[in-house]
DNA sequence: AATATCACG
DNA sequence: ACGTACGTGATATTT
């Protein structure tokens, strides 16, 4: 029989630091809690116990902080985000049936001994899971102990038997003792021999095993053929006889706490179900869920309500019903869900109390008459991810209007950084029931045909979208949100789903040309590479090309990263004058990122229409940006020459143009907008160039007279504001010292007090509020002001200073975006946009449109916002973007 | 699955 | 003394 006993304080410290930062919904920290159960889990599959416990220490008495009370005064107080997750992780572990011992005076330490000897003395085999190495001295035939180190986030575990504590210390587990008794323990305060370290007091060990017998030998040592050190050794060990006794008596572990324990009581038991769901679903372990194999608590209430919804769900499938139907949704608000091939449709009626389903199929004479009433405008509809259904409908040639509520868009206004919005997931969030999804479930569905089963699903989904409204809607309201979420993002969903539908057209032919061309030039060059390194590599394998330029030619490696030497851009361009192969190796960096990204990636993901159709999403940032997926439109290359011509491959379409509209300087406008800065705010209303502008300010010469090196540190200056400056990252970027751009941050904000004040009361409320909003009342929770490690609050301050900006431009965009969808279309032009980068939008139409299009784009997009400075849009037209922009 | 790199705003 | 800019996504390599 074996029983795993867990060191509580010493396990749950390790996953604290070992594991990233993590926060559940509401904002309560969990990475320690995650760190400890992956731990928990791991230790329960590598050695299968019969029975398993957890220790832990009780919070520290008073008196242990006083100076003269030496043990552990010197042991760090726990850091707050860790102890806020100890109650939770003892709940936990108690909604796991697992027995937790903490007894008031005893170290945990002590009770691991206890424990590990009441376990000897039943017979029982004991494994001591720690991180902390003092506990090795419990190490005997029946005690093991499994030595937890978490490095870089990857938990390793070591089982430490008497072989093989013997194999790297040399003496005998019972002896570790001894060892500490001559070489202390600074973190325990135990002071040891003094004088004596590490290396000495192993060697001392190793020969004479115990204290006792080393003092005993001490009139030999001197004499001994091999001596562990010079003769001041025995002066040191002489003077310091006592405190090695004492030294050793701190170091040894009691195992005769007063501890009622028996193995037998600690036997592994099944898990509560429900408690355990609970508490996961309180800290967000949505995966940890599945990997217990927990199910959500049976609600009786939810189970009437899909029950009664199956049973009043109609088909629509003749002229009588298709009536009924129309007549129900034009009525009530409705919740609609589509399969996944949009064959079925299921919508939930909400008429207050009575629930009312309609199932529509492809292929009954009214599908197509249903769908089309469905999607009126004036029938109000709620949804998840609303922009794809629409997408979809579109692909059908069906249009639709009308749609009220995203349970998507809606979970991402209250929490952008919640990550998952899956509707599975916002039900048991914000409905406590996870919809229906009768795949699983032992056996019974198999008493249903699949379509059964799929229109039962889809009904519950409908339904769990309806309860979401009513979850979600007050919420917005309350958080300030409603307007955001009517005038923003609900309208976009239409406007996305026709620029996606839409796609940008490319010129295959002449991306299969440069294509071709790349590697011709690739080839050249890993010849070229080959030769000078003289040796044959992978030069995409930065581990390898760390290995040739800086062990074999011997350049000066100049950062590290974790596994060795960094051979990123910054790094190559520093070496660049010391050896020809680094520019080659820049220029196949160069090529490669071409072809695999852009001239590859891109011909895979081309239509058969010949277009590009990217995805964009709405609910993945954190700030309130879209971003674009399969493949990435916002990232094609302009900044260097080369990725340029990828530009030119995005095209119109015979005798159409395209028309490029960006925002000029958009952030710093919002910034001089929000801080209110009279200084700023001039520059833009006199129409300078701000950067000009900026170094002229700032130096406080003429704005004829900045060079252009003063213009390019400006502009720095100004990015780095944007984000959060510090002036180690200021140095880097325009190549000065640390203090010269420190000495150039304090001119910039007292040149700019608006903005240095606004800076300051922005991180302030910051850490009053915990979240961070835009102009808009956008928000983004900040849990990592309160964090105490000095990095991960730095983050958050800088994260605090960005958000309103970037996230005041992103909402900008949105309602420009809305509204010049909207006028393109009441102008009947044949236009449609295609694309959004940020600050830029890209529209295609006839070529004769061209004009009366710039003229909408900038006039929607300068007027989306009224801010104390103008907001300006330059727009061009070209048959490519490159030309276009 | 994680890491390194690099493309964009 | 700390360890360094904000927001993304794709690819290739390595674990």
């Amino acid at each position: 029989m074996k029983l795993v006993v867990i060191d509580g304080n010493s396990i749950v410290n390790r996953a604290f630091f070992g594991v990233r930062m993590l926060n559940a919904p509401d904002g309560t920290p969990t990475n320690a809690i995650f760190g400890f159960l992956n731990i928990l889990r791991r230790i329960q599959t590598e050695e299968e116990p019969d029975a398993l416990c957890v220790t832990f220490d009780l919070p520290e008495p008073t008196f242990r902080h006083l100076k003269y009370d030496g043990y552990k005064a010197t042991r760090h107080k726990m850091p707050e985000e860790l102890a806020l997750q100890m109650p939770l992780l003892k709940e936990t572990l108690d909604a796991m049936n697992i027995r937790r011992y903490e007894l008031a005076g005893w170290e945990a330490d002590d009770l691991l001994g206890t424990i590990s000897r009441k376990c000897a003395d039943a017979g029982w085999e004991c494994v001591v899971c720690t991180g902390d190495k003092d506990s090795l001295q419990l190490v005997n035939d029946t005690v093991t102990v499994r030595l937890v180190t978490t490095r870089m986030g990857q938990t390793t575990t070591r089982a430490v038997t008497p072989e093989v504590f013997r194999e790297e210390y040399g003496f005998d587990p019972i002896h570790m003792i001894d060892l500490k008794a001559l070489m202390g323990d600074a973190s325990d305060n135990i002071p040891g021999v003094r004088g004596v370290g590490e290396k000495t007091a192993l060697a001392l060990i190793q020969l004479y095993h115990s204290v006792e017998n080393l003092y005993d030998s001490l009139p030999d040592i001197c004499q001994a053929p091999d001596k562990p050190a010079g003769p001041g050794l025995v002066k040191k060990l002489t003077e310091g006889r006592e405190q090695a006794a004492l030294s050793k008596d701190l170091a040894t572990i009691r195992c005769e706490a007063p501890l009622a324990f028996s193995p037998e009581e600690n036997r592994v038991t099944p898990v509560d179900n429900d408690a355990l769901y609970r508490i996961f679903d309180r800290l967000g372990f949505v995966r940890l869920m599945e990997q217990y194999r927990l199910t959500p608590p049976v609600r009786e209430e939810t189970e009437a309500e899909i029950f009664e919804m199956e049973c009043v769900s109609v088909e629509v499938t003749d002229a009588q019903t298709l009536e009924a139907f129309q007549k129900a949704i034009l009525a009530h608000p409705v919740a609609v869900r589509f399969a996944q091939d949009m064959s079925v449709c299921c919508v939930s009626v909400d008429a207050e109390g009575d629930g009312l389903g309609f199932i529509l199929q492809e292929g009954t004479p009214v599908w197509r008459d249903a769908l089309e009433a469905l999607c009126d405008e004036r029938v109000q509809k709620e949804g998840h991810e609303v922009k794809d259904t629409v997408r979809r409908l579109l692909e059908m040639g069906i249009e639709s209007a009308g749609w009220v509520f995203d349970a998507a868009l809606a979970a991402y206004l209250i929490d952008p950084t919640a990550g998952n919005f899956e509707l599975g997931n916002l039900c048991r969030r914000w409905y406590g029931f996870t919809p229906q999804d009768g795949a699983e479930e032992d056996g019974q569905f198999s008493l249903l045909d699949d379509g059964t089963k799929l229109v039962g699903r889809l009904l519950s989904e409908a339904a769990g979208v309806s309860a979401l409204r009513e979850a979600l809607e007050p919420k917005l309201e309350e958080l300030g949100l409603t307007r955001l979420f009517r005038e923003a993002e609900m309208p976009l969903c239409p406007v996305l789903a026709r620029m996606e539908l839409a796609g940008f057209l490319v010129d295959r032919t002449a991306l299969a040309n440069f294509g071709q061309v790349l590697s011709a030039q690739i080839e050249t060059l890993t010849g070229e590479i080959y030769k000078l390194a003289g040796t044959e590599f992978n030069i995409n394998s930065p581990k390898q090309l760390g290995e040739v330029l800086f062990v074999k030619l011997g350049l000066p490696a100049g950062k590290k990263n974790n596994r060795g030497f960094s051979t990123n851009a910054e790094v190559l361009e520093k070496l660049r004058p010391l050896n020809p192969v680094v520019g080659l190796v820049l220029e196949y960096r160069e090529l490669s990122k071409l072809k695999s990204t852009y001239a590859d990636g891109l011909t895979k993901v081309i239509a058969p229409d010949g277009r590009i159709h990217t995805n964009f999403q709405m609910t993945a940032t954190a700030t309130g940006r879209l971003s674009s997926t399969e493949p990435n439109l916002q990232n094609i290359p302009i900044r260097r020459e080369l990725g340029g011509e990828i530009r030119k491959m995005f095209v119109a379409p015979e005798g159409r143009v395209l028309v490029d509209a960006d925002y000029s300087q958009i952030e710093l406008r919002v910034l001089a907008h929000i801080s209110g800065d009279e200084n700023m705010r001039n520059a833009f209303l006199t129409g300078e160039d701000v950067h000009r502008s900026t170094a002229a300010q700032v130096l406080g010469i003429p704005p004829e007279q900045v060079t252009p090196e003063q213009r390019r540190h400006a502009k720095a200056v100004n990015f780095g504001i944007v984000y959060g400056i510090s002036a180690f990252s200021l140095s880097e970027d325009i190549g000065v010292s640390v203090q010269e751009a420190r000495a150039y941050i304090n001119t910039y904000m007292s040149t700019y007090r608006g903005v240095a004040e606004y800076m300051e009361q922005v991180v302030r409320r910051a850490k009053e509020t915990g979240v961070v909003t835009t102009l808009y009342g956008r928000r983004r929770p900040l849990p990592e002001l309160k964090a105490s490690s000095f990095t991960v609050r730095s983050f958050g301050e800088r994260v605090a200073r960005n958000m309103p900006i970037q996230g005041t431009a992103a909402d900008i965009m949105k309602i420009a975006m809305v509204n010049v969808d909207r006028a393109l279309r009441e102008s009947g032009l044949d236009a449609s946009l295609l694309l959004q980068v940020h600050d830029e939008l890209i529209v295609e139409c006839a070529r004769e449109d061209a004009q009366a299009v710039k003229e909408i784009l900038v006039r929607q997009m300068e007027g989306a916002a009224a801010l104390t400075v103008p907001l300006t849009v330059e727009a061009h037209a070209g048959r490519n973007w490159y030309e276009a922009k």
